[in-house]
Order: C-alpha cells, then structure tokens, then sequence
RNA sequence: GCUCCCAUCGUCUAGUGGUUUAGGACACAGGAUUUUCAAUCCUGCAACACGAGUUCAAAUCUCGUUGGGAGCACCA
C-alpha cells in the first residue's frame, strides 16, 4: 500500500454550509493522523462550489474549529471557488475526447422523468438524448432552454471496481449510473468532477472519506478514466450516527463540534474520544495522547460498523484528561474557556491565587471545565438558598442554632493564621462531643451555612480557602435568617 | 423501488477456525470509605440478529433471511 511513504498527501474537503460537525471531525482527524504517520501532508480544500448554500461564516466557523482542535494543515486552506478556470479547461478536455456533452434538457422534464420513476417504483436514471440528436432538433431544444448544462458519458456496460483499504472489493455494475452533470448551467463544476481535479492536481495519493460516498465513488472512477488519471487508494469510513441510530445532518446544532466546546471539553478529550469512534487498537486502550495516536494509528484497524455517538463516555473521558493535567494548565484553560464563552465579567474580581487553591481542592472531580465554573461560583458568588425542602429542613433543626452561635463564637476568637481545616475540622468534632450531638448535627449546618448546599467541595478545606471574615459572614447570615424565620413565626402565633 | 455498506453486552469495541465458561472501556447496580456531593477502590449485571451449509471443530468461512445505515440531485 505504501511504497514510498514520502509520498503520502491527504485531504479534508469540507463544505462551508454548516459548522464542523463529529463526523467531519473524525474525516478531519483520520486525515491528519495518517499524514502524520507517515510524515506526509496534510492539506485542506474548502468545496464551496454549492453557491447557494456556502458561506464565509461557515468558512471562517470551519477553521477555527480546526484551529482549536490542533489539527493543523500544511497546504491550503485551498477554494474550489478560485479554481474555475482549472475545471473548464478539464471540462473542455472531457468535450473534446467525447467523454462528455451539452445538455439541453429543461429541469421541468427531469423533474417529471423523476417523478415517474418514483411513481412506477423503477430506480431513477435520467437518460438524456441530447448527444443523439440531429443539429435541427438540436436546434428546438435549444430554443427552449440556453444554458445547457455538460453531462459525462457513462460507460453503457461493465462493472467499476473499487478496491477500498476499508471495506474491501466493492463491484458496481456501470449501467446503475445515468450521464451525470459535471457542469451546471451557471457555469460551476459539480462535485465529483471538482473533487476528482483537485485530487488529481493536489496529488492526493489516499481519499478517507465518510461512506456516504462509497456509491458516487464509481463517478469519480470514470472521470478519472477519461481523463487517463491514475486512481488514488479509497478508505471510506464508517458513519457516526447519532443517538437514534440516524446519520447526523451536516446542519445539526447539538453535534456541532464547538458546541461541546462551549460545555467545557477540552480539544484533545473531544478528539480522544472522536478516535475511538471507528478505529481501536488490539489491547482497547481507551486514552491516548496526541502523540500516541500518531504513532498507533492505521487505516487497517478503522471498524466496519457505524459507531453512535454516546456523550457519556465523553465526559469520562474529558474528567481523565483533566486528572493529568497541572492545576497551572487548568487554570489556563479555564481562563481561555471563559473567554470563549464570554463569561469574563464574572471572573473578572476573583482572585487568581484562590480559585487556584478551589481548583486544587477539587482537582480530581472536574468534569469540565464548567465544572470549575459552578464550583468556583460557590467560593465568590456565595448564595444562601433556603427554599430548597432539605436545606430548610437543616437549617431549621433544633440544633442549627446551637451550633451555629457556638462555632460563630468560636470561629470570631480564631487568629486568622490559625483558620486551617485541620484546626477547624478538630473544633467541630469537639462540639458534637461536648453537647453530645452526632458528627453531622454539626457538620450540616456549618455547610449548610457555609456553603449554602448540601453538595459540594470538603467543608473545612473550603472554610480554609474561603477565610475567618468570609466564614463569619456567612454564619451570620444563615443565624439572622433563622431568627428572622422565628419571629415570623411568633409573629404569626400572636 | 434499485444499488452499495454493515451486524459481538445499553454504547464504543477486542476477536481473522481450536489458547474463549467471548476480553477491555463507558454506562448501570451493589459494597467499602466519607460531614455532603463526588473522587477512589472492590464486586456484580450484560452480547456473538436468525436459519441453513462447510468442518472433527465456527463469533470467526459460504449462502439465505431479517434488521440498520448510506447513496440514487444543476448538494457535497
């Protein structure tokens, strides 16, 4: 398969009509891996012959997220757009050495050749006359429709074989495949002949693509045919489908890859993860760095089967890519996160060396990076809520009060040097022994206090972090809302 | 409708005729630990779509059935 692995040059050609979604991810990800395998090149085409539906944005949308990713490419970005004249003059080539013809045929009738198809239940297969024609009927078509469109002649009998690195031998009989358009009426190249140009001119030397266009695959064979071009190899992945078993729609919000972005899974978790969908190693190794895939990747061992995309393991994965890092890296991503998702104003007044410290404290339950968001929110943006049933319930205990007046007591006298969780955790245990209470009559109400719910970082470390004066406050706050809740009550006894 | 692809636990997969009472990972359930939620550790649950054939032997090879996916555009 390869002889000469200098030659190796791959592409990802993706369409600017949508942002970049998992599969195009994976298309992305395979590519780049095997170009680095091998040291060859990595190149990236933009198709944006589809006027309509392509867009700057989308361009612009579709880099980026390349960018973010780290999949960085050596030629390119290349747009089939500016490279017209390169697919006229093949068109042209293709017209003269009668691999090819103008089409006069009106959209109407192949519409309704269509539809008649459909209605019979036959295979649609449009056959056009145009090439057939005497100059004078020629001449009638014409007056009906001016801009003709140019059809590539398929070969009428024989099979097309695909010799895929993936699925094997694949045998198409030629006569599946009607005269298809290669230049449309406005003057731009279609899709398979574009893709077959650029590859050609590109020297792609492997095509991994999805599987979507195994059957077109036999089109791009009989253009390279005609034009006596030399076939690149073919790997056509398997899908990824979404969690119903569908092909995920290239418009497809949810599965936008910067939407993940967005939660908070870091780009290496994302394409970890995004690996192992179709492709694994004999010993199922589950993690890998970017580095280990380069080296372990290979087309022979990509899967046969379409792979559903579960976000579950996802999130395992991306909480045991944040284990491994320094709490110094995470800090720096999470600034970076915040900054994308534009949440600066709230980070804005903290104070790096605590939410330092919070990160350290909660290093190993980090699922994303919006984790460290909620948690980080309960340190400066503290919220007492009461209202909730189970927090009421605490609150309001009748040993709450105690319990609270004494530590208020007690935590006031503390030096501030002394304000350690060890010390802390110590006092409380002391407490709960002195006024013969259980650990958690104590420990729940401080959190309760504290921290304003029940779930959340070890109390006393965060009561260290947090310090004296923010932890008196908060104890204050939480006995005048119980008294307050009393008088109401007396209040509405009298 | 036609053509092509695919078929192992809920999910991703290992497995290329005997080493397999089918291995790993996620998820799920239970336990240990704990001031809470977690994290961690341990345990458990759970699959070869079906039917023929080839063979001494089949998850593995062949055929058929069923099921799923993709394509059949002046989309890519």
């Amino acid at each position: 398969m390869l002889n000469n692995n200098q030659n190796v040059r791959v592409r990802f050609a993706p369409s600017p009509t949508g942002s970049l979604h998992v599969g195009g991810v994976r298309t992305a990800l395979f590519n780049w891996l095997f170009a680095r395998h091998y040291n060859g090149k990595f190149i990236i085409r933009i198709e944006d012959t589809d006027i309509k539906r392509s867009t700057q944005e989308y361009v612009k949308i579709v880099l980026d997220t390349m960018l973010w990713l780290n999949l960085k490419w050596d030629e390119g970005p290349f747009f089939q757009m500016q490279r017209n004249d390169l697919y006229l003059k093949y068109i042209s080539q293709l017209l003269k050495n009668k691999s090819a013809y103008y089409c006069y045929c009106t959209k109407e009738k192949i519409s309704k050749n269509k539809l008649n198809a459909q209605k019979k239940k036959k295979p649609f297969k449009y056959i056009c006359n145009c090439k057939e024609l005497s100059l004078k009927q020629l001449d009638e078509k014409k007056k009906l429709n001016q801009n003709p469109v140019v059809r590539f002649i398929v070969p009428k009998v024989g099979t097309t074989v695909i010799n895929d690195l993936i699925k094997g031998r694949i045998v198409f009989n030629n006569t599946l495949f009607g005269d298809f358009i290669i230049l449309r009426a406005n003057g731009t190249p279609t899709y398979n002949l574009a893709c077959v140009v650029d590859d050609y001119n590109m020297k792609i030397s492997h095509i991994l693509r999805g599987d979507d266009h195994l059957s077109n695959c036999p089109k791009q064979v009989f253009i390279y045919n005609a034009l006596g071009w030399k076939i690149p190899y073919f790997a056509h992945i398997s899908m990824i489908l979404d969690n119903n078993g569908k092909r995920m729609s290239k418009r497809e919000r949810t599965l936008s890859v910067l939407e993940y972005r967005r939660e908070g899974y870091l780009q290496e978790a994302l394409l970890n993860y995004i690996a192992l969908l179709g492709w694994s190693t004999t010993d199922s190794q589950q993690i890998f760095t970017l580095n280990e895939l380069q080296q372990k990747f290979s087309i022979q061992r990509c899967s046969l089967n379409p792979a559903i995309f579960d976000v579950k393991k996802l999130v395992w994965i991306n909480k045991e890519k944040m284990h491994t890092k320094s709490v110094e890296e995470i800090y720096q991503l999470f600034i970076d996160w915040v900054k994308y998702v534009h949440l600066n104003h709230i980070v804005q007044n903290w104070d790096i060396a605590t939410l330092k410290k919070i990160i350290t404290l909660e290093h190993n339950k980090f699922n994303t990076l919006n984790d460290i968001m909620q948690v980080a929110c309960l340190f400066f943006n503290y919220k007492l809520m009461y209202n909730d049933d189970k927090i009421k319930k605490i609150l309001f205990s009748v040993n709450s009060e105690l319990v609270l007046i004494e530590s208020l007591k007690n935590f006031s006298e503390h030096e501030q040097y002394n304000f350690s969780a060890g010390t802390l955790e110590l006092y409380a245990r002391n407490l709960a022994v002195k006024y013969n209470l259980k650990t958690s009559q104590v420990f729940h109400p401080i959190r309760i206090a504290v921290a304003g719910k029940m779930s959340g970082p070890s109390l006393f470390h965060m009561m260290e972090i947090l310090g004296k004066e923010e932890v008196v406050n908060r104890i204050s706050f939480a006995l005048n809302i119980i008294n307050k809740s009393k008088e109401d009550f007396s209040n509405v006894k009298n």
